[in-house]
DNA sequence: AGCCAGGGTCTAA
DNA sequence: TTAGACCATGGC
C-alpha cells in the first residue's frame, strides 16, 4: 500500500496555528525558565503552577544560591524527585551565576559550548537543555519532547530517535528562536489538550492528518 | 487502586 | 547504544 507523503514540520506548524493561534513565550526572566523546566520533568504543568503559586514568585537565582539546600529541597518537594531537582536548580544559578547573572553574557557564546555546559550538569539532559537555550536565551535549539514524539507517531512519522526528531523540525522550519519556540508551544499546548497517552481523538483538530496517515 | 505527568541518571548487556 | 530500574509527589 502507497502512503501519503507525511506532513512536513511547516505544514504541521501551520494546522497547529490555525488551530491555537500565537502562543506566548515561556518567561522574559532567564531563571524562571531554568526554574520551572527543572520542576517540570516528569511532572504535570499544572503541578508547577501550583509550585510556583505557592512560593509566591519564582525565586532569582542569587536567592537560591543564598538559600540553605534543604529551602530548595523544599521549594521543588511538591513536583518530585525533589532532591535531585533542588541540586539541578542549585546548580544552574550557579552556572547562571558564572556570567554575572547576564543573559547577555550568555549569549555572547557559542551555542554548542553552552549545550555542553548544560548537559554537564546533573539533572539536566536534552530537553531540559534545549528549553533553556531556546526560551531563556532564545538560540535555536529545538525542544523534543513527549508530546511531540507522541504526536509525530501518530502522523505516521518513522523518526528513530530524537536527533532525527530535531532534524525534521530544524529543516523544515525557519531556523529562528522564535519559529522554534512558538512551534514547540504549540506542540505542547496541542499535547496537553489532546495528545497525551489516553487521547481525546473526537475533538482533536488534527484528528484528519492522523486518520489520514495510520491507515 | 493505580496510572499518569513536558525527564534524567545509572547500570548491564 | 539501548533497555530497564530508580528517583518522589500529586491529580484524577
Amino acid at each position: 500500500m502507497e502512503r501519503q507523503a507525511v506532513l512536513s514540520a511547516d505544514e504541521l506548524y501551520r494546522e497547529l496555528y490555525k488551530a491555537y493561534g500565537r502562543p506566548p513565550w515561556w518567561s522574559q526572566d532567564p531563571f524562571t525558565v531554568m526554574f520551572q523546566a527543572v520542576l517540570v520533568q516528569n511532572t504535570a504543568w499544572s503541578s508547577v503552577q501550583k509550585a510556583c503559586a505557592a512560593l509566591g514568585e519564582v525565586p532569582s537565582a542569587q536567592a537560591v544560591l543564598a538559600l540553605p539546600v534543604e529551602e530548595v529541597e523544599n521549594m521543588a518537594r511538591p513536583c518530585g524527585f525533589y532532591k535531585a531537582k533542588a541540586r539541578a536548580i542549585r546548580a544552574l544559578a550557579a552556572w547562571y551565576g558564572g556570567y554575572g547573572f547576564e543573559r547577555r553574557a550568555v549569549q555572547a557564546q557559542p551555542l554548542k559550548k553552552l549545550r555542553g555546559e548544560l548537559l554537564n550538569i546533573k539533572g539536566v539532559g536534552a530537553e531540559t537543555a534545549d528549553v533553556i537555550l531556546l526560551y531563556a536565551f532564545y538560540q535555536p535549539a529545538f525542544v523534543v519532547d513527549a508530546y511531540t514524539r507522541r504526536l509525530l507517531g501518530r502522523l505516521g512519522l518513522d523518526l528513530k530517535n530524537d536527533g532525527e526528531v530535531r532534524a525534521y523540525f530544524e529543516a523544515g522550519l525557519p531556523r529562528s528562536a522564535r519559529h522554534y519556540g512558538w512551534c514547540h508551544w504549540l506542540l505542547l499546548e496541542h499535547g496537553i489538550a489532546f495528545c497525551r497517552k489516553r487521547p481525546r481523538c473526537a475533538a482533536c483538530p488534527l484528528r484528519a492528518a492522523c486518520a489520514q496517515r495510520l491507515k
